[in-house]
DNA sequence: AATAAATTGCAATCGAGTTGCATTTTATAT
DNA sequence: ATATAAAATGCAACTCGATTGCAATTTATT
């Protein structure tokens, strides 16, 4: 993500998404656009500041729009928050390496789960304790149940 | 792991883990030992409610010396808590499956993630919408440091 | 410009998880 | 068995990310 050069256009992603363009939806959109790695609601909150002062409860709700439109990736953290990523063809799903000691959490390029541990090794990743594999859907009782 | 008919010892874990028997310990250790899938604190406090009553602070606590001597793993949720499973010979590290319908997180059998959309298909998982991928380590910058 | 619907701010609240400290239990050595 | 130090536990209060209700503001549309 580091290396992302194309970018999503702001306005066009709202729109194709059904949202209004608020003052406050444009900025954080811009700030996730512009990240250059998974953002934190406080992170969010930091970096719109300058701009203008957003409540910490709209960067919530914002961010829950955004990821119920698919516009963006919800991660769940070893140290109970949420860190958020553009989702989409810019920025395709992969990878990410959490690590224990600064915990930063940082993209890895997508790769199979069997060359996992040799790839991954090969970028800013020293020593592997745990490759969790996380999926996310619909079980088929759900979906016989017709609750979706 | 709901097909698991192995166990581990508790006693023997918890001594290879130089960690004392006491009666909270081994009765959380009993309960995760037990359980057909990954519980929250929650769970595990009401399944050790009937035979004693543990302080939920005490699970805590319990949960996290499993967890730094690795006789358990920790899986966070996209719902701001922790589930926890048995890490040992008889449950190696799998994918999880959690279902945003019902809000279940399941187990999945271990396989390559190449294979993961046509594999996962055949379990109790009708749609996937995302498989993300998690590396727990230690980066290279932070070992340089050598902060651990 | 007027209006209804959607968005936002504020205060209060929730809930998972943590911390400090007093009390109890464990392991170990008499 | 009993004494002792160290470790574990319970309780109350607290932290902090995230949510809710409601009033005020802004947006899209007429």
């Amino acid at each position: 993500m580091s290396l992302k050069r194309e970018h999503c256009n702001v306005e066009g992603t709202l729109r194709e998404a059904g949202l209004s363009q608020t003052a406050r939806r444009v900025a954080v959109l811009t700030v996730m656009i512009q990240a250059d790695g998974p953002l934190s609601a406080g992170d969010i909150l930091k970096r719109t500041d300058p701009e203008q002062k957003i409540n910490k409860v709209t960067i919530y709700r914002i961010l829950s729009s955004f990821r119920e439109n698919r516009i963006i990736r919800e991660l769940p953290t070893d140290q109970g928050m949420n860190l958020y990523e553009m989702s989409c063809r810019h920025n395709p799903s992969h990878p990410h390496f959490y690590c224990k000691t600064c915990r930063t959490m940082s993209c890895l390029p997508p790769v199979n789960l069997s060359q996992a541990q040799e790839s991954f090794t090969g970028q800013n990743v020293f020593r592997i304790d745990d490759v969790h594999v996380h999926v996310t859907g619909v079980c088929r009782q759900c979906h016989r149940q017709d609750k979706i």
